[in-house]
DNA sequence: CCCACTAACGCAAATTATTTGCAATAGCAA
DNA sequence: TTGCTATTGCAAATAATTTGCGTTAGTGGG
């Protein structure tokens, strides 16, 4: 009878995070040079330290790791900050990060996510967003603020603004997200 | 005075179109086959006739080449039905545009589009959909209905569907769909 | 604590992809 | 036509990727 608990999952011990960190790292620092051309897995494997075919067997493709290190970079670094209303908080927050994702390595940020099929990197963008949405919503209500639901931020501010960035590298003026806020605030 | 006119610009002329329809060919032919393994820079200039190297010079990457087979692909090939109102047409138009880019190779198209700098390829995304809503539009105006704005049918309707299907991989259902074109429609 | 097991790695050879120099072809304008 | 040069083919040189094999080092069981 096969003894199926015996079986040795995956091995998320000390070395295989230390290259994972190394390997991570190393594409940082060559993506802050800024020339692309070098951005390969041998040079990447190089400032690691490891071998190309330990990238190759871990991660498949160059885009693979991109995308990785992509979603890290796109974590959040702080809360959202309080400006005393819902609304404040809102515009305040969508303004920095439109600013953001639509700068240049941003930009290429959310491109390099999306380009590979990796479900779950994909759905990580939008879970940060979501929390960051969270915090500014649950801090209202606890003001006393009515709020409208998570869902209807995405839909109504996040994903027209990231659409046109992403497809017409279009950059929202101030006006036009306060135009996004208020009508999701009068009819939400 | 500098003569710009003798400038040499780029040729368009018969070989160079014939290369690449040949090259665009070989590639469609290559994903219809299904093995993501074989599409590769030598199989496709294999397939289409020509050396490789005609193809790193012309397209510089693989990538760059699959977005511009992709964004031929994402073109309508025919206008939007007319199902007798404006509502109606855009709700079939809008369920049968999901359909198509949520299709695995429908995604995969919208995907590698965005995965590249190449704006123009970006943007003519979006101007398929434009000359569709418009069109919609038009037809409903000449019937004497008021309809929003095109890009409030894209802030409202595509983008929030197309982004949960970009970073969530989630699909619409009817009545998702209709709650977002009553919304437009009741305020638009 | 020690041992067996095997996932993950390093190394190097083999394969494959990419770049590049040079010659030939063919679109374009005069 | 004729001259100009963008574009391609070809092949050699370079670089990236894959793969087989031996070794190292987590992990669980005794």
């Amino acid at each position: 009878m096969e003894n199926k608990k015996s079986r040795p999952g995956p091995r998320p011990g000390g070395r295989s995070a230390l290259v994972q960190a190394a390997v991570h790292q190393a594409v940082r620092e060559i993506q802050a040079q800024g020339d692309a051309q070098q951005l390969t897995i041998p040079a990447i494997a190089g400032r690691a330290g490891v071998t190309p075919s330990t990238i190759y067997r871990r991660w498949g493709t160059l885009a693979e790791l991109l995308s990785d290190v992509a979603v890290e970079n796109l974590r959040p670094d702080r809360a959202p900050e309080d400006y005393g209303s819902f609304r404040a908080d809102l515009i305040a927050w969508i303004e920095q990060y439109i600013e953001e994702v639509s700068s240049v390595p941003g930009r290429n940020m959310l491109r390099t996510v999306l380009a590979v099929d990796k479900p779950q990197n994909r759905v990580q963008c939008t879970t940060y967003t979501l929390e960051q949405v969270d915090a500014i919503r649950q801090r209202a209500q606890a003001r006393g603020e009515t709020v409208p639901a998570g869902d209807a931020i995405l839909d109504r501010l996040v994903a027209p603004l990231v659409y046109r960035l992403l497809f017409a590298s279009e950059l929202p003026d101030r006006p036009r997200i306060e135009t996004l806020v208020d009508a999701l605030l009068d009819n939400g």
